[in-house]
DNA sequence: TTCTATGCCGAATCTTTTTTCGGTTATTGT
DNA sequence: ACAATAACCGAAAAAAGATTCGGCATAGAA
């Protein structure tokens, strides 16, 4: 795996906290999985420009970190599911709110968005 | 400023927050501010590893989106300040959810991040 | 048998973000 | 006058993160 060169503090819980749900696609891979969408092609496929590859990554990193489980039947089709563990349960409500204060403000974000497009 | 390459969605919630507030330093920027830690040099001096140069595009961003205001008196040794707006507060119960659940689970973490250190 | 789908992985490449380094302007203290 | 500090900014470089591409294996369907 990727040998990071420079140095991380995980001294205060926002670090920590972005460590874990920080990246690009995990929030929404979690919220996925919390609508059941739990197999990693349906997950890819729910989610909107995302790669399968970065998928797999990532839920590699959510398994490392404890956020999710697999559970991988060994027969058939490799029906791979993944689920989320009481640690990934235990973030949900602030991926609830997260989500939420999104929505609220996204028509604004939006707006300011294309400001920035505009002048470049 | 940059221009992106690649077209970003802003349909979810999720994704539309974590343009705002998703970088690597601007939730920490956001909690100084909310301290009263309103300085660019301060804010710098206050979060670990940062550089100035970071915190200055940060902050500019920020302010861009609305987050934050600067209160430049344009006199003296110019004492630049920023202040949280309105959106920039509305958040701060997400924030502090964010840090509460990162300092929770601040041990698991580091010991999970050693296993990979170890093994690179 | 051949094609398709799934799950996974390695490696090269590209994009984005962060850092480093240098600079400008203006004020304060010595 | 001179050094120090603050706020900024631009640009090159480095680092991190994401994507593309190819591959492997398994199994079901055509």
């Amino acid at each position: 795996m990727y040998k990071r060169k420079m140095e991380e503090d995980l001294d205060c819980g926002i670090r920590v906290a972005l460590k874990l749900f920080g990246g690009k696609w995990k929030l929404c891979i979690i919220d996925a999985i919390n609508k059941g969408i739990v197999r990693p092609v349906e997950i890819h496929k729910s989610i909107s420009n995302s790669t399968l590859r970065v998928i797999e990554m990532q839920l590699a990193e959510l398994l490392h970190f404890g956020l999710v489980d697999k559970c991988a039947e060994d027969v058939y089709p490799k029906k791979t599911a993944y689920q989320l563990t009481e640690l990934g349960e235990s973030m949900l409500h602030i991926l609830a709110q997260i989500d939420h204060w999104g929505n609220e403000h996204s028509d604004y974000v939006k707006e300011k968005q294309q400001l920035l497009e505009e002048e470049a």
